[in-house]
DNA sequence: TATGAATGAGAATTCATTCAT
DNA sequence: TATGAATGAATTCTCATTCAT
């Protein structure tokens, strides 16, 4: 970006961004929390700080707000799988180290599962007409199938594993712990989130994991 | 229909349950389609046909509904899954078939996943209240334990295995792909509920559960 | 209306009548002091001394009031001129007749010509749909039709006049006259709604009338 | 586009005058289609391809907006009356010639019904503090008396018509027929506004006048 | 002269719930 | 047991207008 003469168009232009990602914060927190249609778009503008008549301004609607929140979630999930260049490391961590991301993301990141939720819900309505969403996700399977494979050429891993249904299985081993942990809680009678808990969890998810791919 | 006046008080409670149950099956299939937040009452009046304030009259509130349908939801799986008599069976079948079940449940009864997603985003606070869910819940995590410590025993089944963890995990991998079958869809540009995608899903879900329970 | 044993029935539906028709005289004043786009379904509920919630559980929609409000003005000045018996009168004196009730018909009711007004405004979208606006308007172009053909075969008319341009310009130049009462008086810097100025107005409209269909 | 910095005041006052007239023309037509209440300052800006904070700056409220619109339509139909010439005419074809060009600027120029409809649902209370309007409209009514006077002691115009009534029946001929050119299509279920439908129209309302003004 | 950002007051519409019978 | 009528409190979205530059 060239600086310009007397830089209001930046300034006004930072603003401008400012407004937009306070917003999208404050919404995410709000669809995570409240669900889509439980969510106020009077409390969005509230967590923000902002005048409601913004959010409009910047985004036409509620769900129209609500995809460039999901949008936004996707490619965070995706940056962060991306720093962890799987590709580099031996296959057999590639895979331990994939599931501790997603049960660590998962739990420091509680709105994504949320997220997911109301989108499934809607039969994934938003999601269908974003292009975006699509790009930012493919590639990490098409990492996880190159691990695969780099495996079992390796002999360490055995074959036939499909790489989709693999990460389905990481995610949803750490999903249903942590997005139903209320009920299971209720259920079970049992803290299933104090750190000794969530330790075993992560330890379980692994032994699972890793006895499957490994050879043997 | 028999004379309202003259009824007898059997017919008429006759009357007034199955009422009842009209309403829970609607109030189950509006909560299962739109979540708690996005239920609405009317709807589910019309879905069952019958005056609104009857709603009112037999469950108090939509919060109210809402638990009763919930509760309906577990005694009904647990119902179904105390039919399977797994504690007759031969430890490895038992898994095999509680997986099969788990996944054939889920797939029949989608309604439960949402159900149990709208409870979870509401921290559980219905069932908080409820011991009637935890009283129809431990018995399978009990049967549970017994089949891995019988399998244990008999020399098939790795030792340490913990029932919840187990029972989590194969729910987990049912769920995810469920329940997110929309955005998966999306994501990955694939139909994932075609017969083939369902069978191979299960054989992947058993291959991964009995790869780990089974020693060696 | 048979006598129903109880009449709860009959006071409960004359209750809904009675709300409904409330509404309906509130919203056309709205309407026709405010324009469709102008009127506040607020102030609607306000003047009717009803719940806003109610105009919604009786009509749906503003549009659909609007279109209510409309068919009941129509069917209000055609039951009106019924009464005029005009196909039993000389057809000279069915003529003046007609100019005299049209000019003091949208004198008395200012609201029939802002109506109007907001639904060509608008296209005539909401009579667009409407079968029931049709039927009662058709009978008086038939009907002076039939008068003016009598008029002629009688030898007091001229012949070829065709009723629909007949009754445009007897309601045109009663409409402009009092529709634009407000911009004209203006202009003109004089008062349009003295008694006197009314009188010369009725006067020099059927002077003009009449000087066209009566032969020479 | 001349430089802002270094523009000659003449040009900038050119550019202003550009704008201004943009403005006036997108305002006209908003309020035309939508009337007063339902005119959108955002789509007038939209319309006129300026920003909305320049309408403010130049005319300083939506109010002051529809003034300035309503006084340029009314010196603009004024304008095109003195181009008629019509003191020149003999009588009776001055007459003839109001009432076609009356009927054919209400067909070119539909705007100005709804603009006046719309002042008048306002009590004309815009106008009611313009004197540029007064000004520009009373020379017509002038002119035509005048006219009415020529053709009396010519002998060819019947004597006591008064021009104001006269000048309101023909504007109000056309004006009904145009103006509510959609309720009646819903109505009589005729396409009103064919060529040929038009030329009857004009016809019968050029027999009605003449008729009428003319001695015998 | 021109413009993008921001806002308070309101607008139509919705919703869970209660009233009255 | 059943139901149509009624309501207060939201809820999403809109609009004319102003701010700041």
């Amino acid at each position: 970006m060239p600086k310009a003469k007397a830089a209001p168009e930046e300034t006004r232009t930072r603003d401008a961004d400012r407004s937009q990602q306070t917003i999208l914060l404050a919404a995410r927190d709000e669809f995570a929390q409240y669900g889509l249609a439980g969510a106020r778009v009077d409390r969005v503008a509230e967590r923000a700080g902002l005048n409601k008549r913004l959010i409009y301004y910047y985004f036409s609607s509620k769900d129209e707000l609500f995809l460039a929140v999901l949008e936004a979630a996707y490619a965070d999930i995706r940056a962060a799988e991306q720093q962890l260049h799987l590709a580099d490391m031996p296959p057999a961590q590639a895979i331990r180290r994939l599931t501790e991301f997603t049960w660590e993301y998962y739990l420091a990141h509680p709105e994504f599962l949320t997220l997911l939720n109301s989108e499934n819900l809607e039969h994934g309505r938003h999601l269908e007409n974003s292009t975006r969403a699509r790009k930012t996700n493919l590639p990490l399977i098409e990492t996880l199938a190159e691990i695969l494979e780099r495996g079992r050429r390796e002999g360490v891993f055995r074959g036939g594993i499909d790489a989709m249904q693999l990460y389905v299985s990481i995610a949803g081993m750490a999903y249903f712990y942590l997005n139903n942990k209320h009920t299971l809680s209720a259920i079970f009678g049992r803290d299933l989130m104090t750190p000794k808990a969530l330790q075993e969890r992560l330890s379980h998810m692994s032994d699972v994991i890793l006895g499957y791919v490994l050879r043997n």
